[in-house]
DNA sequence: AGAAAAAAGTTGACGTATCAACTAATTTAA
DNA sequence: TTAAATTAGTTGATACGTCAACTTTTTTCT
């Protein structure tokens, strides 16, 4: 989408991040969200996309994966400082975005969407069958 | 998106195309769209991708380009009969797929989500410059 | 007419989404 | 308890979206 041409902006400049690295941070550094499967459920992710972005995200410095003890399929995952750090930087940018971009929308339009939006995913749902 | 998967499995399925490809050979057939940029100014597509996406229908066999006489940085495109074919065999099960997703929305919700999606891409013209 | 700008397409690079097949580890259920 | 099913994660393939650099041809402007 277009709409997230300068949120990418943003973070490349800023941060040298791809938008999808900055989600899987944020959501390690603002949730409780431990591994993978987590992340994936939280967000709805393709696994193994996420599987990809994890490892560059490592192979870059910004996390550290430590094997479960318990469970030795999972692997729970730690942002660095760096990571935190750059987190806490564009935090408040990304915050800013995302507001001027809401703020021209009114709370019928939001619902109207979210509302139009379900129902879209039902109806390919329902008609999942057809093929 | 998830929603055009059955659009995708649809076109894969009956036609052997990509989504992409069908909406090029829509225009192709359905407007008066005769090269790349008539289509790219149609559909707002990248020409990118469009270039490529037309490459592949001439290797396909699903249409011809020949250089514009008065204009050689034009191509003309044409459809084979081939593509005519599964075009108007692919129509109405589009068009089908169309109105069950649609169905299920109202006018209103329809109305708010162009006007939300516009907003939004002012908006995020508008915030260009901030960074 | 001649230089500069714009338009038509091509090509390369990168990021993202989805599907599928696969390994390894764990849970479930017979 | 052992076989079957699930779950976590990896890897490959393909489609799609966007940006950028580049060539060729046409238009515009002076």
């Amino acid at each position: 989408m277009r709409l997230n041409a300068q949120a990418i902006r943003i973070l490349k400049r800023n941060a040298g991040l791809t938008l999808t690295q900055w989600r899987v941070i944020a959501l390690l550094a603002g949730t409780d969200c431990k591994n993978s499967s987590d992340i994936e459920r939280q967000i709805g992710m393709d696994k193994g996309q996420l599987s990809r972005t994890i490892r560059g995200l490592a192979d870059a410095g910004y996390v550290k994966f430590k094997t479960d003890a318990k469970d030795h399929r999972k692997s729970n995952l730690k942002l660095t400082a760096k990571a935190q750090k750059i987190y806490d930087q564009t935090l408040p940018l990304m915050r800013n975005r995302q507001r001027s971009l809401f703020a021209h929308l009114d709370e019928t339009e939001i619902k109207a969407i979210y509302s139009a939006l379900e129902k879209l995913e039902g109806a390919a749902q329902l008609s999942e069958d057809e093929l």
